[in-house]
DNA sequence: CTCCTATTGTTTGATGTCGAACTATATAAT
DNA sequence: ATTATATAGTTCGACATCAAACAATAGGAG
């Protein structure tokens, strides 16, 4: 066999995948079950971005920053604006581009989403513990990160 | 710098379950685009558990054993079927069961994917190093299976 | 200015996923 | 035996996601 990696090693990266893989699943689904009618994580996050960071940004930039295709964000965002929750005007700088920023109605929203993710949250806390998140927090940063720079 | 240290519990919770989505998305696409045309990792991860486990499993097991639903299973089925790769029976002991089990070409292309992963995770782990895993996996571990027990 | 290349956003087709509703079968209650 | 409930598998509609192909715009090389 050319193995190139000694099996343990191999073993355990897949454990790990298929264990962050389980937890995305679980969670992503938990937390849509608490959310107002019709919105998903995806949307969510994106919320959930200009609230905390406030501004207009392109949708290319979005893509990047949750690591998904300007394909995918395309389609994220044709769902929020007919819902109003954000507003996307021309870039008159750039003909190609677009900006986006979230409406009053769009941080209404978010405030909901996160009053209804707090008993969740308490819930997950009271079953699992604090100490395995702290416990994963660091390696699991350290693995994105470096994931993420193989990338490019 | 307005907070470092002392992040609330729920902060810590969100960060986690956030590295774990990206992680998640970003392990499944880089295994997608190593395997052979067609394939995904849903389909990959049922041939694995066929070529590690062995036997006949009903979908509803196999559902139950991949935390994805009933629906979803089906749907991976009917993909994987077509290309001669499960066979699936009817169960005599149980008129509404059916028995699913890996066929000889399922265990060639079982085979043939892990020749193209193994390059891939010998890149990993040459990147990231053995280190985060080692650190991640037990908590990740104990997190998926309070999560899971939450479900019932 | 013209041509080539890069970037932006979109569309399309495929897959995975969920929840809800449905059919068929099995099991329990009466 | 009839009825009620539970389980297995499927179908359907919705959403997120990717890759590939496309149109429009921007920027640089001549």
């Amino acid at each position: 066999m050319t193995r190139q990696a000694p099996a343990s090693d191999a073993d355990l990266l897949f454990r790990v995948f298929n264990e962050v893989g389980i937890i995305a699943q679980l969670s992503s689904t938990a937390f849509e079950r608490v959310m107002p009618e019709g919105m998903t994580l995806a949307q969510f996050s994106i919320l959930n971005h200009f609230v905390r960071l406030g501004g207009r940004k392109r949708p290319s930039d979005l893509a990047s920053a949750f690591q998904v295709t300007r394909a995918t964000m395309t389609s994220t965002l044709q769902r929020l604006e007919p819902k109003g929750l954000v507003e996307i005007v021309a870039d008159e700088s750039d003909g190609r581009s677009r900006l986006v920023a979230i409406t009053d109605a769009g941080r209404a929203m978010h405030a909901d989403c996160l009053q209804r993710l707090g008993p969740l949250l308490a819930d997950i806390l009271a079953q699992v513990g604090r100490g395995p998140f702290a416990a994963a927090l660091a390696p699991l940063a350290e693995i994105r990160e470096k994931l993420d720079r193989m990338r490019d």
